[in-house]
DNA sequence: CTAGAGCCTGTACAATGGTGCAGGGTCAAG
DNA sequence: CTTGACCCTGCACCATTGTACAGGCTCTAG
């Protein structure tokens, strides 16, 4: 199945402008052209496009997710430098979880104090907002 | 203490441009100006500026920063107001994790693959590379 | 008084991730 | 053959979060 731009863009959810910008960006590349020059996709390339989606969705920018597509596609066909890669990947995404879940820790506890100070029925003075101001509860060790 | 630009700006670990720029983007104001324009901060200000810094750590946008700043002023609702948005971002993040976790565990089972395929010590045909082919293992099926 | 650090405004530029439009070609239905 | 939807290229533009520089004023030390 062959889809033109616009067939395949409905069918990931994006714009027609959004593959052209991912194509000029080097993420995907239509299957071929017909003889007018309309781009036609495959399958491949629609999975690619969905893939970014998801992989922009993890936190990934596009220069990263070129990367991943890349290994994808593997151009280098050797198992074990497709295995380090793999494992490079593996490191950054475990990295990126544990920061994460830092993160989502921060965001807990501060929605906890919300959640008391809003139960003492006293409406003023926010003790999420109190911290941030004075550096107290907050991110200062959740650097990137 | 009133501070001029470039000891907030040391003050707090940014760049003299970054405290114009923020006030550009009507976040934080100097207290007053010298007769000769000179802008003086005080230490309201400079725990504004904190402030964004840990709110940012915290994967705030300016925007929402502009936001929360306004809460911090008027102490009316903010409470509750702070809690829907930490919420928000709690989902978010958590969204965010639960995805990574998926990729994580895609990219484990692609390097044992590859592990399996160099223990028969064929150095070809890394079954990773054909499965990545046709969108058997990564991403392709967390789409939207 | 002069040098130099520091400040002022205004503007341009950078990277990221797109959107939108002009001006024109293509294709299928009627 | 005409109409309208769709596609093409190329360029300009948007928001975000700053950085950098030009051209000029101010303040302080020597």
């Amino acid at each position: 199945m062959e889809y033109r731009i616009g067939e395949a863009a409905r069918c990931v959810g994006m714009s027609v402008e959004g593959l052209r910008f991912y194509e000029r960006r080097g993420l995907v590349r239509p299957a071929r052209r017909t003889a007018s020059g309309y781009r036609l996709y495959g399958k491949a390339q629609v999975d690619a496009l969905r893939f970014i989606r998801a992989a922009q969705e993890m936190g990934f920018s596009l220069r990263e997710i070129q990367g991943l597509l890349t290994l994808r596609e593997g151009t280098d066909d050797s198992c074990s430098s497709m295995r380090g890669q793999l494992q490079d990947k593996l490191e950054t995404v475990q990295r990126r979880i544990e920061l994460l879940r830092e993160f989502e820790h921060d965001l807990v506890a501060s929605i906890e104090l919300c959640d008391a100070q809003i139960d003492t029925g006293d409406p003023g003075s926010c003790p999420v907002l109190q911290d941030l101001g004075s550096g107290l509860t907050l991110g200062s060790s959740t650097a990137d």
